[in-house]
DNA sequence: TAGATTGTTAATCGATTAACAATC
DNA sequence: TAGATTGTTAATCGATTAACAATC
């Protein structure tokens, strides 16, 4: 359906997709580019530019349906499917994903936790026993596995990555500092929360540069 | 120093310097941009833009000192100063940043951990006691705070982001999924973990629907 | 119908890439 | 000096904004 979408436009949905399903919980039916874009502090111009990446969803003189380009925004991105994942790594990361009680509801569910660590293998993260990384790919060839969390030392993530490519895996959620070399097929996503504090810690060194302009 | 720097060079820096560490372990001393853009998948021209914006720290005919690179760059982002974070909220998200052993050594210290579940309130997070948020307003009068990370949820955020303003606070990492309306003299960092992922969803459903191209 | 607001084309703005003179 | 590579200006590309005809 759609045909090429900027990596801009891409970032940008995920908040289109929040921002609608506040206002279908304030009772909002409707809403203009206008109205949106004043919420979204996006230019109207913008908004109606992305959504129309993906087809005519608004109605000349009215605006758009908030419920209709919700479900619309929602079934793009992909959470109207039930997304599988595996974690890999029982650290703290892992854990706090694995107990994150708003993922579940969002079409994203985590099915095993693994470790190499004798220490965390067996324990439970919210009804999840952490299991040993030697049943990895016993566990991948009998179950679906969407997306592997990668949350395991930045040494040993890359050749993680490669294993769990080679159990078919094609989706990464990768928290390890380093930017993974994989095949063209496969879709990864960073978080990468060091560089997120540098970038806040640089932009707190600009304000102290150019005080109250 | 820096005038104006646009957010895809910001955004860049942090990438700059993990690999100028890298090369710096791996004992190389001098490298060109393009042998630089050739790791961090940039061109070498784009680079060199990057770079200039603070100023030329190359020799023509040689290349870049990786230390002295490294050293400026840490400099512009910050990272040299000490920062003093307070985390507010213990679960997870909370937790595992408290006990991540990468921050610490990066210029960041948690110096606080603050929540109103008497459940949390008292328990130990590596060493720190988790606090009673009634004692934040005291704390942060009497010690130096320059960020804190918000891991509440959602419905808390915002009212507690202004009162934290209130006691002089300006830097702000938030991790809750919504948009923290502040004053221009703060700096603020999102790490929205639910977009992150539904951008990821995207990408795959993309792969389904152009296999192979 | 008249008013409002979209979908879409054109204009602008900014970021990336290319080119090359300066210089180590 | 000759070769290499930067710093910087110019050209290109892409994303955002503006404008307006189509239409609900």
């Amino acid at each position: 359906m759609a045909g090429y979408v900027s990596e801009a436009v891409i970032k940008r949905l995920p908040s289109y997709y929040r921002h609608l399903k506040e206002l279908e919980r304030e009772g909002v039916n409707q809403i203009s580019s206008q109205d949106l874009g004043e919420r979204m502090r996006l230019t109207a111009s913008q908004i109606r530019q992305d959504i129309n990446c993906f087809g005519g969803f608004g109605r000349q003189g009215y605006g758009y349906s908030v419920e209709g380009l919700r479900e619309h925004i929602g079934h793009i991105l992909g959470v109207d499917h039930l997304h599988k994942m595996i974690i890999l790594g029982g650290g703290n990361i892992g854990r706090a994903i694995a107990s994150s009680n708003s993922f579940p509801n969002n079409g994203f569910e985590t099915v095993a936790i693994f470790d190499n660590d004798p220490k965390k293998i067996g324990t439970d993260v919210e009804g999840i026993i952490v299991q040993d990384i030697c049943n990895l790919e016993r566990f991948v060839h009998e179950h679906t596995v969407d997306i592997a969390l990668l949350a395991v030392p930045a040494m040993r993530a890359q050749s993680l990555a490669e294993e769990l490519y080679g159990y078919g895996v094609r989706g990464f959620w990768n928290f390890a500092p380093l930017d993974l070399k994989l095949p063209e097929d496969v879709s990864v996503e960073n978080v990468h929360l060091d560089e997120s504090l540098e970038v806040l810690s640089f932009r707190m060194m600009q304000q102290l540069c150019s005080p109250m302009l």
